[in-house]
RNA sequence: GCCAGCGUAGCUUAAUGGAAAAGCAACGCACUUGUAAUGCGUGGAGUGUCGGUUCGAGUCCGACCGCUGGCUCCA
């Protein structure tokens, strides 16, 4: 809270500051935001990030001046008259309720504001903050009001704090996924292929394999049966399930082709209601569970890309649950379990729950949204979890969980989704033979546990820093011979785990030892073995752990137990 | 899409408007290696694309493509 105050505070000496070096300056708003501040400003001309400096030392100069923070309650009409040269303050004054708004007065800069603020920027470590970064921002962040210019800040108590925190940036950029993808070589992206289509190279195709192999087994074994569907599906498929109507915007233009138009999916729902038609369903058959990896692309506004966590093109782990309405609170707590239990076997133990509900733009009926809301929250209780509200946060077609996972820096993340769905059975006309032999309406649930396999594994890059459990890593273990003598037996041991089913390298380039080692290092390999005279005579093997080093020598049949042990667990 | 910035070899980076450099990687030769870089050598870019300004453009201007950080958006 204080910090809240201080940062806010600091926003109006940036206003001050900017209000002298950029006389005509119109002001918009300056709140504390985490980790700092910032102001948005109408400037008189374009600044660009080679202005902060400037900014920053008049900044430094006015905190030394022990200016004060003065307050006053004044009249609508006085307050109209001050800001009289400042439209944005014009609107606020208008939207405050009552007849009175109060102002800050700090030397010669006075703003609109309700405060509270430090007495006196004596309160100020000069060195505590620091002018980061600009940018622009609509104001009151409506795409349909003018954009300003907004500076933002970093601020904290101390000096000390301030450079813990840049510290911890330069983690963040360290585990950046984008940067691990090229140093561990699993993904790039090509200019000429397109914006946001990411490549898979052979160590990224494997971890993808790995993880769907992982899914492909556990839904198989909750009665999940899967389905292969097509890219593109015609424009009457897409017209009737409403992506026209609501998401055309995010989708890529139509291919023309003999006078039909075809779209690339953007979804998978509209190919799985298909495959439910294609026979008579009985309630006797539901629920019916569809898998499918599916690829979809999303036309995605070209600002919001980055790396895989946004891509244009990305496989989902979608699948679709149809069921009665009876089963729908059973099949969601199912999901929601199972959903959990599959963000801990990959390493992530925290995570933020959100039910999102109608949003203003939506199908279906009123009572319909009600009743699929109480059922996801249902489920959300009887597992006793905590979760928070997004109002109208919910997709066009249904109320939804979603489930954003806490990586190791505590960023989030959404990955899992699943949502409720009363709108498609009806726009399609699904329905099941109930007891009575009458046709009844399924419901329909969508789910994503890891949401996509892209977004997933970039946060996954991240949370690990790119030292993936051993059960993930595309090469696990790298042998490493000591002489040219020593080449046979390493290729012996290489053999033997691959043949256990372990993801092992020969390294038998003509290169030093500590070479390699500093190689497999960098490649973030779990194991690497080196095998000279000593090792080759006992059978065994001398294991470097990455990250721990050198952890002793022992013999191969003892280190396969250890690892397959590690694998089953996948620690 | 909007605001600001950026784009030089596979990667990381250098070059006051005046001869496109270096390290790593790759390749070749020698070395046969015991836990984070063995040595020597050889190729490799006309500077994202297109157009313009200039005697002369990696450097200045415009458009487009792509990237970065925000804003808005995110089924």
């Amino acid at each position: 809270m204080r910090l809240d105050i201080l940062r806010h505070s600091l926003s109006h000496i940036l206003a001050y500051a900017v209000q002298e070096l950029y006389p005509g300056t119109k002001f918009g708003l300056g709140p504390a935001i985490e980790n700092g501040f910032y102001y948005d400003f109408e400037l008189p001309s374009p600044i660009s990030e080679n202005d902060l400096s400037k900014i920053e030392k008049r900044m430094h100069q006015l905190v030394r001046k022990n200016i004060r923070f003065e307050k006053k309650v004044i009249s609508k009409e006085e307050a109209e008259r001050i800001f009289k040269d400042q439209p944005y303050k014009l609107e606020l004054i208008k939207e405050i309720p009552g007849k009175t708004v109060s102002i800050y007065q700090s030397g010669n800069f006075v703003d609109l504001c309700k405060g509270p603020h430090i007495k006196s920027t004596k309160e100020i470590d000069p060195y505590g903050f620091k002018l980061t970064k600009i940018a622009g921002a609509y104001w009151k962040g409506d795409e349909k009001n003018p954009m300003l210019t907004r500076i933002y800040g970093l601020a904290f108590e101390t000096k000390k704090e301030l450079q813990n925190f840049i510290e911890r940036q330069k983690e963040m950029e360290r585990r950046d996924h984008r940067i691990l993808g090229k140093k561990l070589e699993l993904f790039i992206f090509d200019e000429e292929v397109g914006a946001g289509l990411p490549i898979w190279l052979p160590k990224g195709a494997i971890l993808r394999k790995i993880i769907e192999d992982y899914l492909y087994q556990e839904l198989t074994n909750q009665n999940y049966h899967w389905l292969s569907t097509p890219h593109i599906g015609k424009r009457d498929l897409f017209q009737r399930s409403g992506h026209l109507d609501f998401y055309k915007e995010d989708m890529y233009s139509p291919i023309e082709i003999e006078k039909e138009k075809y779209y690339l999916k953007p979804m998978n729902c509209p190919f799985h209601i298909k495959a439910y038609q294609s026979k008579v369903r009985s309630y006797r058959h539901l629920p019916i569970k569809y898998a499918e990896f599916g690829t979809v692309y999303r036309y995605e506004r070209s600002g919001v890309l980055h790396g895989l966590t946004r891509a244009r093109g990305f496989t989902q782990d979608d699948a679709h649950i149809f069921c009665t309405p009876e089963q729908l609170s059973e099949q969601l707590l199912k999901i929601l379990k199972y959903g959990l239990k599959t963000l801990k076997t990959f390493g992530f133990k925290d995570y933020n729950i959100y039910l999102s509900t109608r949003p203003k733009k939506y199908v279906g009926t009123l009572k319909n949204w009600k009743r699929a809301t109480n059922s996801l929250k249902y489920a959300l209780n009887k597992l006793n979890l905590k979760y928070q509200i997004d109002p109208e946060g919910g997709v066009f077609y249904g109320p939804k969980i979603d489930i954003k996972i806490k990586d190791s820096l505590g960023r989030l993340w959404q990955c899992t989704t699943i949502q409720v769905d009363f709108n498609l059975p009806e726009k399609f006309e699904l329905n099941y033979i109930d007891r009575k032999g009458k046709k009844q309406r399924p419901i329909m649930i969508h789910r994503a546990l890891i949401g996509s396999i892209e977004r997933f594994i970039g946060v996954l890059l991240e949370h690990y820093a790119g030292a993936l459990p051993l059960w993930l890593s595309p090469e696990q273990i790298w042998v490493i011979p000591v002489g040219s003598g020593n080449k046979k037996y390493a290729k012996e041991v290489d053999e033997k785990l691959t043949k256990q089913g372990f993801r092992s390298k020969l390294k038998d380039e003509n290169e030093t030892v500590s070479k390699k080692i500093r190689e497999g290092e960098i490649q973030k390999i779990p194991y690497l073995l080196v095998v000279g005279n000593k090792e080759e005579k006992s059978k065994s093997v001398r294991v470097r752990k990455r990250e721990k080093g050198d952890i002793g020598e022992i013999k191969i049949e003892r280190f396969i137990k250890t690892i397959n042990k590690e694998t089953e667990k996948k620690l």
